[in-house]
DNA sequence: AAAATTTAGTTAAACGTTTAACCTATAAAG
DNA sequence: CTTTATAGGTTAAACGTTTAACTAAATTTT
């Protein structure tokens, strides 16, 4: 029913593989020809079918995108932003994306998502933490991987990753140059290694305005990094040190829930106490006041995730990008220069 | 490199056609082969390729997944929690939904999704509103279609929909429940059918518990449905009404531009206007107090859309499903009985 | 015991491409 | 005028499956 390349043959009174030359633009067919099958081409609307041209080619043109379970149902839209980034870019290479979530544990290499196990991608793409064994996994099927906001403890792989560094510098000199000089820090599981880079940026940013640094003002010990644990670490933070003018939230939920703290113990964002948050995922109009964070260009990292994997895919070798990010102000910090 | 069918064969002392019937279960082949060729199959990790088995089998095992870009991006959490379903249910009848978003405005048939001009799926699934012209083409293609959230206004499909009267209803009879005879309806673009039916459900409710109806109580006429027409709605609505003690949002997102309103104002939520939202898509802490809503069961709109469609890839015949919504009560609803 | 049926497999065609190897006519070179 | 090169195609094999049609041996039926 479909039409194949041997409908445009006949109807072009020529070879299918003159058609197919003529399509690929070989110079073995003449300008004339080439003409007339385009012609045929268009007028049947012809397409040829991807699937049997990857079984002659051997080769899928599609690429696998792998993240945990958890981060793409509850990260939103971090996760997903990427992979429509990675889609867009993708489809001018022609390429398409196949979405697979997995397990948070992952045991055996049988469990590998399906286009692994049929071999049906010619490279994958992992956004976020996963399971290392699944590392192990792809690694001894020689898939070629590129990696979205992580990066394994061991081995040479392409990148995609956040100058989270960066980040948090932007973020504490942003509250530094409003005045600020007592800002609290209220980090997640220091496991993360984005965690650990904001807190580098927030002392680097320090240590460049002569502000003591102060373990005090330290919140590092939570075991997640949510609203609660935000809520929590505003907590102990704000009761401890009764001079924070800000804090800084390594990421939005923490700061959202650290403003419901502030809020619940009586006092004003940003007039008493100023916040920033991280990732920019907060809606612009859903927080009360509009949170000041870091913009993280989440689908610029999908594009450029798959920028990197066909480069990889012709030149072999590994490569690492790591993506700036952007301070977004709004008014949840308060320039207090001269008030106090 | 990657094994094959040929390398089973040669190795369980067999032809290929033996392998691929045993593979199949096929009842030719005696049990001694089906397992001498199986552990073969074992030894060597063979996994048929899904590239060759779709050429032979003109059939890609792939579906697609449709959405406007706007809907992708802007609509968190609500669509891509249907992706995820309708990944979950084709990983379970072995296809992959691939996913394809489109833009907004919609003009040739030229502009098709790339699955399918190139026949890469063997059907879509079409998530929200999306042009219609686009409808037509598919049409055109006779490519089985699903519609998820929305239906055309005219033919004949496949559909999961969301029982939105049924929903309306219940939020409605919530508040009546808790004692609230004057209850506002915020709706938005009443040109979607959701709306609409959100609105019937309304009216359904209060009729059957003898309230009177009255327009004064509704705004229908936001062009869009976000927070910020919640919040204006909300304005005009309370200004207008001084009676109200509940409003009934026809999504979320304006139920929290309705909340930010009454806050603005100096009440209190819900102790001086009780707020109901719908679609839950407000996580559990991210709102002041915790929204109540009308859940919607996305992953499971997902599974079914993917379930419709393989049912009416056998059957050829298109099918509805009325998915039932669930009442969330939070903590922005009060409970007056008695108190007036 | 011959014929018919059943069992358990094999052979080969087909799916729709790509492309190396081959062919034929024409132009250029010797 | 013969040989060689070039231009512009065509033929056929290959990719990895599935499956209809075939076959040979074993078993059952007559």
């Amino acid at each position: 029913m479909t039409i194949t390349i041997k409908d445009v043959a006949q109807k072009a009174n020529v070879s299918i593989a003159t058609v197919s030359l003529a399509l690929h633009d070989n110079v073995r067919i003449s300008p004339g020809t080439k003409k007339k099958v385009m012609k045929v081409v268009d007028e049947l609307n012809y397409r040829p079918s991807r699937i049997a041209r990857g079984l002659v080619l051997q080769q899928t043109q599609n690429i696998g995108f792998l993240l945990t379970n958890d981060h793409f149902l509850h990260t939103e839209p971090f996760y997903t932003h990427i992979f429509l980034g990675s889609e867009f870019e993708a489809r001018d290479h022609n390429f398409y994306v196949l979405l697979n979530t997995i397990p948070n544990k992952f045991n055996e290499c049988d469990h590998l998502p399906r286009f692994v196990l049929e071999k049906n991608v010619d490279g994958v793409i992992i956004a976020g933490k996963v399971p290392l064994e699944i590392v192990t996994c792809l690694e001894a099927d020689k898939i070629p991987v590129v990696f979205v906001d992580f990066y394994p403890p061991s081995g040479e792989y392409s990148a995609v990753l956040i100058d989270n560094v960066q980040g948090g510098e932007k973020a504490t000199e942003h509250l530094i140059a409003y005045g600020h000089r007592n800002i609290g820090f209220i980090g997640g599981d220091m496991v993360h290694p984005s965690i650990r880079d904001r807190f580098q940026g927030y002392q680097i940013a320090l240590e460049k305005f002569k502000i003591p640094f102060n373990m005090k003002q330290v919140v590092t010990r939570e075991s997640t990094t949510n609203r609660k644990s935000g809520y929590h670490a505003a907590e102990i933070l704000l009761k401890k040190n009764k001079d924070l003018t800000a804090l800084f939230a390594c990421n939005d939920a923490m700061a959202l829930g650290a403003m419901q703290y502030i809020k619940e113990t009586g006092k004003k964002i940003p007039e008493d106490i100023s916040v920033i948050g991280f990732d920019d995922v907060v809606e612009d109009l859903s927080s009360d006041p509009p949170l000041s964070s870091i913009r993280v260009p989440k689908v610029e990292m999908g594009i450029e995730s798959v920028r990197l994997l066909m480069d990889y895919l012709s030149s072999k070798r590994p490569k690492k990008v790591l993506i700036p990010v952007e301070l977004i102000s709004r008014n949840s910090v308060l320039n207090i220069n001269g008030k106090y």
